[in-house]
DNA sequence: TCTGATCGTCAACCACGTTGACGAGTTTAG
DNA sequence: CTAAACTCGTCAACGTGGTTGACGATCAGA
């Protein structure tokens, strides 16, 4: 099956396994229904990366260099992702007045709807999983894991703990 | 910072992104201190691919085919995951006396050290979270992703939700 | 025996990351 | 005020992990 073998049955050398697999299940299955409904919506080719970029980029805009330290990767990966968002239509940018050397990434109307769609489809998501959960154990689970979770692991480089 | 923006504030219009950050970011932290501790058990070169693919490969071993199944990824994308797991000395192609199609790839020592020692740093960072939250609010963390995540995400596809 | 499925592999491609280098522009020190 | 030092964006080369399509070899069933 698609599962994976021994993620949740309880063969033995396997089982350190879970937790890991349980956290990057969860995120993956929001991830998965969030681009699915995205598509439904009229963004069929936004990625998982792009969501979180322009999340980082936010509404007044950033450069590709602090881009790329608040993602947690280098300039030079976060300048590609603004290439690929900038083919899509999602961000521009823009010369900065006051340092030539600067170029302002700024979202697009197309990107800020995006993002707006993306927000409140994660939070009718979390919503489905209170009515699963209760609120009162989905807010516990968030409380866990804020409080498990050390604050330097909050990044955003998404594909880099794949990377050199 | 390295902190993600809106992430942990209350900044508006990022609060959907909470959910999924938190999940991810549990992730990866047990996935930075497993490699971290690993290269200090004497195996540098494994990337976080390799113990899962390793994991699905298991004592018994398995087919690339068969593999990339279990891993929710294409037989190609199998093969050259165990190309790499071949050059890193983790795993064996061995044909098949039964079917000469068929290569069945096996751990080896090695591959089994590596896998042994994943599971059990995994079993020890498990605990230091329990030691954090107390035994039965990690158990409730585990139940409540137990509960919530649909059994189809449960998929080692790892990058593959980049992927096209 | 022929037909169809499966196995492994090759080739081309894409997304996302890395390091190193470099010209251009800005800031800081002397 | 100039020289050194830093920062910005970009180019180039490369690595990892994924995709699709194709193809020869092998196996299983009518």
């Amino acid at each position: 099956m698609a599962e994976l073998a021994g993620a949740r049955d309880g063969q033995r050398d396997a089982y350190g396994f879970e937790l890991p697999l349980l956290l990057f299940a969860g995120f993956r299955a929001l991830i998965d229904q969030l681009h699915a409904e995205l598509v439904r919506q009229g963004h069929p080719d936004m990625r998982p990366a792009h969501g979180f970029a322009m999340q980082a980029i936010g509404r007044t805009g950033v450069t590709a260099s602090e881009l790329g330290r608040r993602l947690g990767v280098s300039k030079q990966a976060a300048g590609k992702t603004v290439d690929r968002l900038v083919g899509l239509g999602y961000v521009e940018r823009v010369d900065d007045a006051a340092d030539a050397r600067r170029k302002l990434v700024r979202l697009t109307p197309l990107g800020v709807d995006a993002l707006r769609r993306s927000a409140a489809i994660f939070e009718d998501l979390r919503a489905r999983w209170a009515d699963t959960l209760g609120v009162q154990r989905l807010r516990d689970l968030e409380d866990a894991l804020r409080t498990a979770v050390p604050a330097d692991h909050f990044r955003l480089d998404v594909a880099g703990w794949f990377g050199t």
